[in-house]
This record gives structure tokens, C-alpha cells and sequence, in this order.
DNA sequence: CAGTGGTCTAGACCACGTG
DNA sequence: ACGTGGTCTAGACCACTGC
């Protein structure tokens, strides 16, 4: 870029021709941002478009630069923020990667309980059923669809050292999780996060959680081999993918007698 | 600085002497830490020291690169990653304040729990006993006490719009808050973090979580206004200093009937 | 107007991973 | 040896704040 050009727009005309030495920018007003958000904003859309898939390196900084017609320190700095947000993983020395629920490393992102003596356990899960079915009001609203269109619904236990200890209640939407059945799911050994990537191309990036301490049921309570009225957390989370669409609704009773749920305040 | 002068290492000699073309770096091997990082280091040494209060303004980031001999890019970088921890707060045209815990911004910056209905409500705080005596094992084990050194103990219920809602118990090294009596509580309006930052000069940085769902006891009950037995959120906290100094525990019990601990996941 | 942080660039060199 | 991201510098200009 020819020196001056801090015009804060991106293609807006030949990169060639010189533009006038001071862009106008109170008159279109409003609706400017940093040159590196709109790159965060493009990298976004390609991460969405599924350009790069989970997992895969993108193109290094010097390449992006030169695609963009920018600097490498921009890209970086849209790279940095990316990452910060947990979207991209730098390696140093191999490249910048598409963010998976795969590796060991981030398995278990959005699980936050964890053990009182902090051996890590060994897991499993059993699907109670799954079923498509018209989204209840509540569900919908969630995760934003019309009242009564499909859902995909399951239910599981996780157990961990052979204790059930989760029971979670999950809700898709159908149209996009075609054809996940509960033979489809026992079949699989890897978390659902990492499944819906690749079975269903949905990477889930951000979630929020909702916790209230209530007590059992009788059905509940004999699902996780408790009593009756014993104290769980009511952990209801909703996962976003790119473009903060919610994908996911999954109303989790957390077991607390020997984990606990960690949360770090800054 | 003299154009290659990448030692990763201040004040190792004096600004004016020109060193050696190649540092021998893996001599001294391992303990280098970029610039930024070092300067990062210096920074919060001063915050901890007290060299700029909570609330007031650090040295704008000319000054500090002047201070520290290394350009403002350098300064820029460590600044960035204390303010992407909250510890300093960037406006820009006044330059980069101390955080604090007075502002309305970020009062409750550590209590999670909101309303389901989103609206805020007025609160109240009662103190039920304010206490110094020996730290129990467990206590002390946080804290990095030895066990039988003094605490302060204090006990409070917090409503909301009138409901008791929450029970704290809270527990604070002696040796640092000195003449904490519940007569100094009652008559103090702000926020405890607010009133340990002024009063007893420690800002509270950090905190983590631990979160188990639990059955109200009968005094916790009558405390709470609810039935013996009813579901509660049992929340302890333990609070950073500068330098990962524990400060405080805080045990708490949340009811969770009109409210919820809200948590984003990234 | 001067001073602050915010953005953007260009270029140098370092550290890491791979072939 | 080469390509990647990581650090550091220097200098330009922009945007916001307050005198």
C-alpha cells in the first residue's frame, strides 16, 4: 500500500490507482472499523465457508498480507485476536491452525467439572435415546427457530470411573443435524463437540452457561444411582458456532459428591 | 537502544556502552524471557508495590519506554496483555489507568450470579459475626498460612430486592487486615473488594472458583428464609493478590431460585 | 492545541520445526 | 537451508480527551 493509504477499507478500489490524500471519511461516517478488524471479519467468513477445515493450517501471515494487500503486522494483529478467542492455535515454526474439539489438548473444552483429587477419569457415556421431534417454545426460542420446527433430542449418562455422575438432555436443530441416530452415536468413541465437526461440519466456538443447584427426581436420582432429592447442578449451556449462531442446547445434572465445577474469574 | 540491541535482557550494562555483536545467549541458557515480558514483570512489581494506585493513571507509554530504554512497542505489548487481564484499563486520550474495584463498571466484577429476569437488583448486605481467631487446617492450606496463624472470620448474608440470597463465610489473613471489626463493616456502603483495596490497601486480581451443588442445613435455612434441605449453590473462592497471593477464601452459598450463575465458555 | 492511546507500515533479527 | 510464527524497532498518522 502506497504510504498514506490508511483508508480503513479494504478493495475499494484497484490497488494500482493512487487515491486522493485525504479519503473522506466523516461524510460516509459510522461503519468504519480498524483495517485488521475487517480481516478478522474476512478470515471469519472463511473460517465459516469451512475454506480451512478443523485441524488444517491456514496460510501463513506473508501470504494472508499479500491477499489482503495489507501489512503482515495487521494480519497478525487479526490473527492474534482469533486466537485469543480460541478460533485459531499458533505453533511457532509451523503455522496457525483451524481450532478442533479433537486433540486430547482441548477435549473436554466446555467441561468444566473435573475431580476433587484431580486424577483425571476415565469416561463413558450411554445413550438413552434420540429421537427427532417439534422444538418445545423454550427450545426454539434458544436456538433461534420457529416454534415446533425440527429438533434432534438426546439423552445420555456420563459416567466417569464407572460412576454415572452427568445426565444430560440435548437439543439440536434438524435441519442441519440430518440423520443422527442413537445406533449412529453408540457406534462413536469420540465427544459429540468433535462428531458434529466432522459428521455434520459445525464447529462449536463459544458457549454460554446458565447454573442452578436443584434437586432430583426419582427418575433422575435413578439414573445417577443417588437418592432421591440429592443436590445436582443444573448446568444449561448454549453453543455457538461461527457468527455467534447457537447450535446446541444441552441441559446437563452434574453429580457433584466427589467433582466439583471450576471456573476462573479475571 | 542501538538497532540490533535484542539482549532480552535490561540493565545488563549501562545504555551508553555498545555491546558485543553477538551476545552469547545460550551460555547463560535458559531464564531469558522476551523484553516485553521482562518490562510486563517491572510493571507489576510497581502495581504491587504501590508505586500507582487503584484508580489512578500509569506513566504514559512514552514515558515508560523512556524509563525502561526500549521503544514504545515493546511497553505497548506488556501493557496489552496486563489490560487483557483486567489489571489496567486503557481509555483512549486519557492514557492507561490502575483497575479498581470501585467503579460501578466492575463492582461485582466476581459475583456471577444474575437474575433469570435480567434485571438488577438492589442489594443489602448483613453481617451476622466478624471474628480473629486460629485458621484451621484447611484454611490456612489456602491461604499459604502456616496452621493457627490468625484470621479474620467474618459471616454476612447478601439479598437481593430484600431475599436473602446469599451466605458468605469468608476468611482473610490476619496479619494484613488489621482491625476488621463488624462495628467497620456495618457502617461501610461500598464493596468489600473496594473497602480492602482503600482501606487495607490489597487489590484483589484474580479469583478461582470451585462450584458443588449442596442441601441447606437448618440454620442455613432460616438464614436463607427457605426449607431445610432446599438445593444451594456452595461457591468457594479463593482471591489473588499481585503475584498470585492468596488473600482470601470465601465460601458461599447461592439460592438459586430466581437466580443463576452465568458462565461463558470459550 | 498538545498529549494520550490506537492503527498501520516496513524491515530486521530470533526461535522453532522440518526436510 | 528454508519457512513458519515471535520479538523488537522506528516512524507515520488517526482518534479521542481536555485545556
Amino acid at each position: 500500500m502506497s504510504g498514506f493509504a490508511h483508508h480503513y477499507s479494504l478493495m475499494s478500489d484497484s490497488p494500482q490507482q493512487d487515491r486522493g490524500p485525504v479519503p473522506d471519511r466523516s461524510a460516509s461516517s459510522a461503519a468504519f472499523s480498524p483495517l485488521y478488524q475487517q480481516i478478522k471479519g474476512l478470515l471469519l467468513q472463511s473460517l465459516d465457508r469451512g475454506e480451512w477445515k478443523p485441524g488444517e493450517a491456514i496460510p501463513s501471515e506473508l501470504d494472508l498480507a499479500a491477499r489482503f494487500q495489507v501489512s503482515q503486522g495487521t494480519v497478525r494483529k487479526a490473527i492474534d485476536e482469533l486466537a485469543a478467542d480460541n478460533l485459531l492455535l499458533r505453533r511457532q515454526g509451523k503455522g496457525t491452525f483451524v481450532a478442533t474439539h479433537h486433540e486430547a489438548r482441548v477435549r473436554f473444552r466446555f467441561l468444566r467439572l473435573t475431580p476433587d483429587d484431580g486424577q483425571p477419569p476415565v469416561s463413558g457415556s450411554r445413550i438413552l435415546d434420540c429421537r427427532r421431534v417439534k422444538a418445545p417454545a423454550d427450545i426454539a426460542a434458544l436456538l433461534d427457530l420457529r416454534n415446533g420446527e425440527a429438533v434432534v433430542n438426546m439423552r445420555r449418562v456420563l459416567s466417569f470411573d464407572n460412576a454415572p455422575t452427568i445426565l444430560d438432555d440435548i437439543w439440536l436443530p434438524g435441519s442441519v443435524f440430518k440423520g443422527l441416530t442413537a445406533e449412529f452415536l453408540a457406534s462413536c468413541r469420540s465427544p459429540l463437540y468433535a462428531l458434529f465437526e466432522t459428521e455434520f461440519g459445525v464447529s462449536m466456538v463459544r458457549a454460554e452457561e446458565k447454573i442452578k443447584a436443584v434437586s432430583a427426581s426419582g427418575e433422575q436420582a435413578e439414573l445417577l444411582h443417588v437418592a432421591p432429592g440429592t443436590s445436582l447442578l443444573r448446568v444449561e449451556r448454549v453453543s455457538y458456532t461461527y457468527g455467534d449462531r447457537p447450535m446446541e442446547v444441552r441441559r446437563g445434572l452434574y453429580l457433584t459428591e466427589r467433582f466439583h465445577y471450576r471456573n476462573s474469574l479475571n
